[in-house]
DNA sequence: ATTAATGCAAATTCTTTGCACTAAA
DNA sequence: TTTAGTGCAAAGAATTTGCATTAAT
């Protein structure tokens, strides 16, 4: 599991909630740990031949509801699953190797009460998915595009 | 197609391309017109009856790619099309609803700059969508959450 | 004991493909 | 004519559901 997250505090939250610690459970979260930083469904399933499918994807829907993993989505639509850090924080996602990053040095919300008072929305939330080149990538083959 | 897009600027541009403008093709678009701001790609199957849905999608993924329409993410992972307002921006999603508004009025460049500076990431571009609630959704349910 | 959680396989949903056929150019 | 585009039906992926069974409490 390494640096991602503490197990222990996943498993107690989990029995914080009413939710019962299963062997399954306790399998994928541990599966997921070994993947490292992120993953997919499919992936984790793979990993766990003894544990159905089904539960596998029971199982990361239990986890995002309870802030321990969040999606991410990859430029071209697919969806990825990886440790939160818990609170409000957006990726960096890199097109070519896939690796993702973290940040928190969300500015939008000045732009979120911007929205708020130009029109008549109720803002509850919003998503930031940047994308492009980590450092080693973006050094193999230069940029293409510029900013948005 | 009322506001949404002129027609004959979209035949204009997939001739321009080379791509052939064929009756499902022109089918597909006059439905997606007729659906208004936003829909999905079974929406849009369904209501053309004599084109396969094969070619439905075909032609979905031909205009997105032509920037006449865009993906609309929905909360709770849903994808819709909807037409694109050609240039960047972004969406306001109401979460009961479904009303999309776009807003352009995006101060991300700022974020992006920064995060370029503070990593090693070349930045390419983002996908911001900003859930909640629209006005009228607004008031017939007071919102619960905050801003994030 | 109770009842939440599981495994399996079947069912869904959404989308793509293969291929003989049709129709733009 | 030539070849892009189509329809169909079948194949695929990704995920969910039904239900009898298992295991946590």
């Amino acid at each position: 599991m390494a640096k991602h997250t503490n197990l222990s505090t996943v498993i107690q939250r989990m029995e914080d909630r009413g939710y019962r610690v299963t062997a399954p459970r306790l399998a994928v979260l541990a599966a997921a740990a070994d993947c490292g930083d992120q993953f997919s469904a499919e992936e984790l399933d793979q990993r766990l031949p003894r544990v159905g499918r089904a539960t596998v994807f029971r199982t990361l829907k239990l986890l995002v509801e309870m802030d321990v993993l969040c999606r991410v989505l990859l430029d071209d639509g697919s969806l990825r699953y990886r440790w939160s850090r818990r609170g409000h924080h957006h990726h960096l996602v890199c097109n070519e190797c896939g690796a993702v990053q973290d940040f928190t040095a969300c500015d939008v919300a000045d732009l979120v009460s911007e929205l708020t008072h130009r029109t008549n929305f109720t803002v509850e939330g919003h998503w930031l998915e940047v994308y492009g080149r980590c450092g080693t990538c973006a050094h193999a083959a230069p940029a293409l595009a510029a900013l948005p």
